[in-house]
DNA sequence: TCAATCCGTATC
DNA sequence: ATACGGATTGAC
């Protein structure tokens, strides 16, 4: 009775009927895959990765194939996937196995990471781009050794493949009885101490000096400007031989290192393999997709910008899931595409906030390339002038290597870099007081101008949170129980803890015993015209977050920027003046002073070496580590410093926090379901926005699986329940302040 | 004893 | 959201 006739008439596939589907259904009691039926007449197009779509609680919804598979463990009547939306299979193998390690690492489900890793369907553009690359078409390339037509080992011949295991596909899903390819409790990478195999660092067989600049036009191909580095050559080696060697990179000052990542590119191209670069910004990305058509060529790699319309970005992202190139480079969202074959993938600038992603389950580039370069067993190159905890937690580990230059390279290379402190008043030429400017300072931008050269000056921008620090010496106060963060909420005289909520009335900063708190400064902007005056006669130019200026010529002129707008220079800029630095440096954020370094060395490595004039001044106090560091253009030692000290204090990454914020009684329900690990610490509760609270978990880095396990469970208890309050859960939140 | 209705739960 | 199953209720 009411059977539909036209329904009635279709037959299950021959071969592999039955298709195992993640349907578009954020919920998560349903994060597992559902099981439908393959009719004949989609036998063809049902192939892995494509996009489907199924009657799902009498809802029709979308959703992607993850296998084909023999028989169903379903204990009820399968339906027919609905239609195959289009033969297109945009969700690479590779991609599926990696979004379900994201979403398991981060607590969160499938259709969530799927929905940012593969971009809505363009139906024209699919049409449109039938087989041609986006730009130039260059279909085989000459030394590329990989076959572009197929991306994933699995069913591609879904039909007439020989009945054996060979056509079983790769199980995407999460189904533990079928023996998923990832196991459910694989840890993140940063946590893996293992040591794989990789680049061996002969330090006998590298040049020991700069000689590489005589030697430009006869140099071995692969080392390109890599040579600088003490393991440089190595790691291309490396490359070029499809190793999956690892590598931490600390880029030297005035470093090109659009060029090195494009040469790193090449040497992995030229080894047959793909690669993947991620950037924090539009900027970067643009000198780095020109210096990868410097070395590439036309046609070999394309550029995954969010600022694309929706039509060339699938348009783009066609191509590399077409296997049409090898090299994708992009922002953040470019970390999920797919390539032929991958043999590297490359994060520059790790510490940029903006390469974490702010969408559920708000997962980060660095992790989220890591776990890939695991997943696939490849190479990976973690980059920046600056080094963040997690970066040196890898070199920690042992599960990736330092690639950094000897000092004897880097003092040629360096600026001459100063701290002044607050010695403007010492200073006689009003211009400088006028500024603001400590003397120091404004001699060295004085000096620059008056040869011609121009003048970065940096200052923070506004809007940091309301924290306490110490009044005498400012150091960041911090709970004495859980080491969070002090503020003052409004009652001035007990500053309470903005993670666990305890007030501590008897504070006594413990670096010098002072009782007294202040809050921290909010960074104001120095105006253009303020400097201006103090440089009659030279243009002032500024670059910030609604105007930022990509190069300037090498003329005499100051330009204002906000940190990460900073243009380029010609020939680099011959003094960089780094003020207002306790703003940055008094910020209640966990990484206020790796942030601070982070901003400090971006704008200092914009300047000429010393030996032609370079100096940087930084209006902080030289006792100071992170100016310590700078002085010494030492990164490493800061970063390491710096993890040791989240060590002490049970900070990510040394431990494993995650974030439940929403309305108290939904925060506590959550929580009450929640199978926490063993040792797990519960922080909290503290107010968030919106009248909402917010609670803190802590646990070790061995338990960090089993904590995303139990809150992602205790998520599924309460969504299965249709608890109508949201809650969310954040692993490694970003703002953990 | 049976049908109409309500409620909880799974969604293939 | 919707669809289904089991429990519940009320009328014969």
């Amino acid at each position: 009775m009411g059977i539909k006739r036209t329904r009635s008439e279709r037959e299950p596939a021959e071969r592999l009927p039955v298709a195992r589907v993640c349907v578009d259904m954020p919920l998560a009691h349903l994060d597992r895959p559902f099981d439908y039926l393959v009719s004949t007449a989609d036998d063809e197009a049902a192939q892995p990765g494509v996009r489907v779509k199924v009657r799902f609680a009498g809802q029709q919804v979308g959703g992607f194939l993850l296998a084909r598979v023999e028989s169903s463990d379903h204990a009820g009547k399968l339906a027919y996937l609905e239609k195959v939306v289009s033969p297109e299979r945009v969700l690479d193998p590779e991609i599926a196995r990696l979004a379900r390690a994201v979403a398991d690492r981060y607590a969160g489900n499938l259709a969530d990471v799927l929905r940012l890793a593969v971009p809505p369907r363009h139906a024209r553009v699919e049409s449109q781009a039938a087989t041609s690359p986006p730009t130039t078409p260059e279909p085989t390339p000459p030394e590329a050794a990989s076959a572009p037509e197929e991306t994933g080992p699995d069913l591609t011949e879904t039909g007439s493949a020989p009945a054996s295991e060979e056509s079983v596909p790769a199980e995407v899903g999460r189904d533990l009885s079928q023996g998923g390819t990832v196991p459910p409790e694989a840890e993140h990478a940063l946590a893996q101490a293992e040591v794989t195999p990789e680049a061996e660092s002969r330090p006998g067989a590298l040049p020991a000096d700069g000689s590489r600049w005589g030697t430009s036009g006869f140099q071995e191909p692969v080392a390109g400007g890599w040579d600088s580095y003490a393991a440089g050559p190595a790691y291309l080696r490396a490359l070029q031989d499809a190793r999956p060697a690892r590598a931490v990179w600390s880029a030297l000052p005035g470093e090109d290192w659009p060029a090195r990542i494009a040469e790193a590119a090449a040497a992995t191209v030229r080894a047959g393999r793909g690669v993947v670069v991620v950037v924090a910004d539009a900027r970067d990305l643009d000198r780095v997709d020109r210096a990868l058509a410097g070395v590439l060529g036309e046609g070999r790699h394309v550029a995954l910008n969010a600022a694309l319309g929706p039509s060339e970005r699938y348009r783009r992202f066609l191509a590399a899931v077409r296997g049409q190139v090898p090299v994708v480079v992009g922002t953040r969202a470019a970390m999920w595409a797919p390539v032929p074959d991958l043999g590297l993938v490359i994060i520059w600038d790790d510490g940029d906030d903006l390469h974490a992603e702010p969408r559920a389950p708000y997962p980060h580039a660095r992790d989220v390339l890591l776990t890939r370069a695991r997943l696939a067993d490849c190479a990976a190159l973690v980059g920046g002038f600056a080094r963040t905890g997690e970066g040196q937690l890898l070199l920690e580990t042992g599960w990736a290597r330092e690639i950094a230059a000897d000092r004897a390279v880097l003092r040629r290379r360096s600026p001459a870099i100063t701290p002044t402190g607050d010695d403007f008043q010492l200073e006689r030429d009003s211009a400088a007081v006028v500024a603001r400017l400590p003397s120091v300072a404004w001699q060295a931008a004085k000096q620059a101008l008056q040869a011609g050269a121009p003048v970065l000056v940096q200052v923070p921008r506004r809007g940091y949170l309301p924290s306490v620090a110490c009044a005498e010496c400012r150091t960041p106060a911090r709970c004495p129980h859980c080491s969070g963060p002090l503020g003052l909420h409004g009652a001035r005289d007990v500053p309470v803890c903005h993670w666990c909520g305890r007030g501590s009335a008897d504070y006594r900063c413990p670096n010098c015993q002072e009782r007294r708190l202040r809050a921290s400064v909010i960074g104001a902007k120095r105006t253009a015209e303020e400097l201006g005056r103090a440089f009659p006669g030279f243009p002032v130019r500024t670059s910030g977050r609604e105007q930022v200026l990509t190069d300037v010529p090498a003329e005499a002129a100051v330009v204002v920027s906000t940190p990460g707008a900073e243009p380029l220079a010609e020939g680099g800029f011959g003094a960089v003046l780094l003020l207002d630095t306790w703003a940055l440096l008094s910020r209640a954020d966990l990484r206020a002073a790796e942030e601070t370094m982070r901003r400090w060395l971006n704008a200092a490595a914009l300047a000429r070496p010393a030996p032609e004039g370079g100096r940087v001044v930084v209006v902080a106090d030289g006792s100071l580590a992170p100016v310590q560091a700078l002085l010494r253009w030492d990164p490493g030692w800061f970063a390491a410093r710096e993890l040791a000290e989240r060590r002490d204090l049970g900070f990510p990454p040394a431990a494993r926090m995650a974030s439940v914020t929403g309305q108290a009684t939904a925060v506590a329900e959550l929580l009450s379901l929640a199978h926490l690990p063993d040792g797990a610490e519960v922080l909290g509760p503290v107010p968030a926005d919106d009248e909402q609270e917010r609670m803190l978990l802590r646990v070790t880095r061995s338990r960090a699986a089993d904590l995303a396990h139990a809150l992602h469970e205790a998520a599924g208890v309460r969504s299965a329940r249709k608890a109508a309050l949201p809650v969310r859960i954040q692993v490694d939140p970003a703002d953990l302040f």
